[in-house]
Order: C-alpha cells, then sequence, then structure tokens
DNA sequence: TCTAACAGTTCAATATTCCCGAACTATTAA
DNA sequence: TTAATAGTTCGGGAATATTGAACTGTTAGA
C-alpha cells in the first residue's frame, strides 16, 4: 500500500516544478488534470500508448514538484491538482503554461 | 566563425522552453541577462566554476529555445534575451519565471 | 608582421538520467 | 478464494548531459 508523500510548496525549487513541466505528456496530464478536477493514474494517462511504469514515474516526478496530491481510494489512486498552493508558491507560472498549452 | 542559428518563436514547443529554463544555470544566466540588456559568454556564466564547454551548451540550449540570441563581436559572443519575441510566444511565462528566480 | 593570448566551439568519452518490461503488492469483484 | 484490476518498484538498455582536449577565429602587443 503505497503512502505518497507530497512536499511542501516551499520546498519545492523552481527548476524542479520547471522541469515536471517541461515533458510533453507531463504537460498533457497537467492540463487534463487541470480541466477535470480529479482522474485516476490511467485517467490521467495522455494516450493510452504509454507503458504503466512510464505512467508512474512521471506522475512521481509531478507529486514531487508538489503539482499533484495523490490518495488513494480504494484500488485506485486519485490524483487532484494541488492548483492554489502551487499558485501561491509561483505566482502566474501554471497560468502561463496551460494557456500556451496546446496537447 | 561560427553564424548561429536563431529559431522563429513560432517554431519553438512549449516543452523546449520549459526543459530550457528548467536548470539553476541556464535559469541564473537568463536573470543575468534580464538584468544586464547584453553580456557575453563568460560574463553570463553563473559561476567561475563551470567549464567553457559546458557553458557553451547552456548558451546552445538556449538559443535554441528562442530565449537568446547571440551576435559575433570581435572575438566575443554579445548574448541578448529574446524578450520581446518570448513574451510574444509564452504570454507570462518568463515574467513567471523571472518573479519566481532566486538564483 | 607575427606571435601569443583570448573567446568560444566541437568532439568524444564518461557520467547521469530516463524509459519501459517484468515481477511485485494491494484491493475488490465474482 | 481466485482472478482481475490499479498501480508501484526494480534493473538494464537507451537517451542526455557534462566536460577535458583539441580546434577556429580574432585581436592585442612586441
Amino acid at each position: 500500500m503505497p503512502r505518497f508523500t507530497h512536499p511542501r510548496l516551499d520546498d519545492v525549487p523552481l527548476d524542479l516544478a520547471l522541469h515536471a513541466l517541461a515533458d510533453p505528456n507531463r504537460l498533457g496530464m497537467i492540463a487534463r488534470l487541470a480541466a477535470t478536477e480529479q482522474l485516476s493514474c490511467t485517467g490521467a494517462a495522455p494516450c493510452d500508448s504509454i507503458p504503466k511504469s512510464t505512467l508512474s514515474n512521471h506522475l512521481k516526478l509531478l507529486r514531487a514538484a508538489g503539482l499533484i496530491e495523490t490518495k488513494q481510494a480504494g484500488r485506485e489512486m486519485i490524483n487532484t491538482l494541488r492548483r492554489a498552493e502551487f499558485d501561491q508558491r509561483f505566482p502566474g507560472l501554471l497560468d502561463a503554461v496551460l494557456a500556451n498549452n496546446l496537447y
């Protein structure tokens, strides 16, 4: 039973946040989460050709960057965007990224 | 005599731009350029412990992301931020990044 | 004019990071 | 209880990044 650790956003450096966003797959997931409130891991997947382990790693990275929160619910993991916290830590960043995201 | 190629910003994908910014060294250089108008390569360096070849690669990456322009002037290469163009292509992004940059 | 020093690039080898298949854990439906 | 589901972890190969060494082109100085 994985119990995830979520960083305090004060502990997330800017370059880690940018790195997390600097990938089309992860960007797609964030865009999807921004539009959908909450999603399972497979539900957040940018496409269905992506392997599970890769997907899991992407989500781990997004967690480490303070972008998402993951909670277990039954046998699914429910992911949500930590939007308010992230926006407070990095004002305007997510807005700018999402506004430019065409994926 | 290196004659550099600078991409049109329409051809720069968001994830490439983010990737270019997702590094403390490059972030430092961008911050410095934002404050200084124009700098030589070594002048833009985030610290003096960084090897020349590494520095050169970082600058190449920033060029490819449409963030900087490089012109030869004598035996120096003069780098400037392509701020207006970058801002038009990715509104708010650079502002958000620079506002959060503590390097 | 020549020569040495300088500013930066390129190349190739090493080091690091990323991706993904295989094996695993935990939960629930039948 | 068993099988299927939802996801994690691990390890090895693929892709990237770093950097010393050799190189190019430019200029300052003897």
